[in-house]
DNA sequence: GGACATTAAATGATTGTGCATCTCATGCAC
DNA sequence: GTGCATGAGATGCACAATCATTTAATGTCC
């Protein structure tokens, strides 16, 4: 990626578009087959434990990522089926939902974590 | 994004993941709303244009790009549903398909191209 | 020449995404 | 209080991307 500061605004960014469709491939198809977890599913689980806190309100969940709030929706619904995390009502505030991982939310987020590690590494270069 | 360099995987990783989800997001947008076109088929269309020979096999056309095998079919029958490209048998190879950009095709890729680098232009820094 | 693997491209099915819209709940003005 | 804008989140719809499969043409080995 740095190496190629120079050549331009097109180059850069299409050396940005096929980095990123590469390592955003490898993971979701490595998370996928490890885990059976998708990579937003992943980015999401991952935030919401390392937050640190027990319970996060969707809007907050989504200032923190690259998801849209229709997108973040659904991750999440797909997260409760799957028994990642669960959704509860704020008493503060009717409208906002709590979000919180499972503890086989937080388990599976910790194994995945290690498979996307791993992936990162072997595909994104060591520095300049 | 360079200035980030040693923060450490998952921090490079989250930032490239913004960074394109945002500039990809921009691009798809301006160039709907500007010129109908999609950011894939922009994509195509200009590295058709930019190959400087008048017709490339699809298989050709695919190495260059980041988008899968099937993606690339249905993206190219868009562009020909369009008008902006056409398919024709390679007489060599009957398995083969030439792609060229018709003269609207490349016409709509001059005009789309300014707004592409406008986009890139706002979003990729200037440089360090 | 015949059988089989390989290659180019298209297509069916499924899934995830964005946009627009909808539903409630809040907040604020009057 | 009533009325209206705004905010949080969910959802219908359309579309694009993927995987797996299919069709058809080439190549190869015997």
């Amino acid at each position: 990626m740095t190496q190629l500061v120079e050549r331009g605004l097109i180059a850069r960014w299409r050396e940005l578009l096929t980095t990123y469709n590469q390592i955003a491939c490898a993971l979701e198809r490595d998370l996928q087959d490890n885990h059976g977890i998708g990579l937003s599913e992943f980015e999401v689980l991952d935030r919401l434990v390392e937050s640190g806190q027990a319970k996060m309100r969707m809007h907050d969940l989504a200032t923190d990522i690259y998801l849209s709030q229709s997108a973040l929706s659904r991750t999440v619904a797909r997260l409760e089926r799957a028994g990642r995390v669960v959704r509860a009502m704020c008493a503060d505030d009717r409208r906002a939902i709590f979000v919180s991982p499972t503890e086989p939310g937080r388990q599976l987020r910790d194994e995945a974590r290690e498979t996307h590690r791993a992936v990162l590494a072997q595909h994104i270069p060591a520095d300049d």
